[in-house]
DNA sequence: GGGCTAAATTAAGGCAGACTTAAGGTTGGC
DNA sequence: GCCAACCTTAAGTCTGCCTTAATTTAGCCC
């Protein structure tokens, strides 16, 4: 855990990063915010306390910097100003939480500690078979970069059938996954819609496995 | 955005609850602890304000319960204790934030957006899909520039669309973004502010998936 | 190669889901 | 307490998709 500390009191700093250490984390220093700017590219740290009244810039200024530089490191606001309207600027101009002077170190500890928790990443979930790939969440399905437009049906089975590439799935598989009990189908839909994936993809994109069923890639 | 209040005094939840709504929440309301464990496992809202000084049940131990049983909504505690160990406490308890009785609405708004922010939902103050952009805090609208004017239920629709761009929202999901417990509609609402929005973006802006849901852009 | 079965192809009809519109109802501001 | 804005309903229209089924093509075994 690698934690920049952006502040300009020196001994204030230099206290911080003492009990920071001792509660293992990492921890870099910036006494200004342009330098607090460049470390906290070349650190990439990933939490980030900084201190509102700097010397050479606005603190939030700092914040703007950091977040328009693309940088997604939580930040935690320390500042002597108590009044609320830096502490609404502070939080919209990106920060996640912040913290009052003076403070005690355990309540800065207790805010880091929330802080780490919420280190859930988001993982666009994305299915890649050759020059095929399937974004689940937005459905949206591309062959070689091209867009390719699918149904609803269409997209159920390229996903069933790219969910376990190489593997045959047979047509009642393949049904199961298009259709909740009591609606069951009688006909030959699931061919159709082969048939047209294949269109839309390319024929040889899906496989016949003849008496079997259909599968994916793997040549 | 959903929000679940559990707040013993009546009349001070009332006023939370309506100036969130205001701001385009939906509020679920409960003054009790237990009733509020209950309502959060069932409403499942994305963050939860919780008053510490309950009749029935400790608030930490309300918190407890809620983590336990594995929510993972924020928690925002609000407290009327300002001592330091009860709110070191709460956020070892698991709390992302808290907030000291008496509190402007303001600042609670403000922390609200900071906690959605860190819910990865995101990134800053200030969304941009394309040509339009969407202040949360002042809920101003622009697109190319020009402002753009939304209605509360118009806002919210496309604040959860635009809170994760190119995911499919389905119509179940952007209720559950408008309306709380015990208010549900029975009606095409969803399909009408969509259609209202389109009008006032543009037609393309908001994507359908058929059988699926909206999405936006992210082409 | 002939016969048989499985799969591919095609097109049409029907339908569910989405869009549009307008009329009440509700809410909030003054 | 009135007015305007906004929200909900509901009905009607539209459209893209799905299913169906009939026909053609391909694969396999004897």
């Amino acid at each position: 855990m690698r934690v920049l500390l952006i502040e300009d009191d020196r001994s204030l700093a230099d206290g911080i990063a003492t009990a920071l250490r001792h509660g293992g984390y990492a921890v870099d220093l910036a006494v200004q915010g342009r330098e607090g700017v460049a470390l906290a590219h070349a650190a990439q740290p990933d939490v980030i306390l900084l201190d509102l009244g700097l010397p050479d810039i606005d603190g939030i200024e700092v914040l703007r910097q950091l977040r328009s530089g693309g940088l997604t490191s939580s930040v935690l606001i320390l500042t002597a100003r108590d009044d609320l309207t830096s502490k609404v600027r502070g939080l919209d101009a990106g920060a996640d939480d912040y913290l009052t002077k003076p403070f005690e170190v355990d309540e800065l500890l207790a805010r880091l500690r929330a802080l780490e928790r919420r280190a859930g990443l988001s993982v666009s979930a994305e299915l890649t078979i050759g020059d095929v790939t399937i974004n689940l969440a937005s459905h949206e399905v591309t062959r070689a970069g091209e867009p390719v437009k699918l149904s609803r049906r269409e997209f159920t089975l390229l996903r069933a059938l790219a969910e376990r590439p190489g593997h045959i799935l047979s047509r009642e598989q393949l049904e199961d996954k298009l259709y909740s009990w009591g609606e069951e189908v009688s006909s030959n839909t699931v061919d159709v819609h082969i048939h047209n994936l294949r269109k839309k993809i390319y024929p040889e994109f899906i496989q016949t496995i003849r008496g079997v069923g259909y599968k994916l890639g793997a040549k």
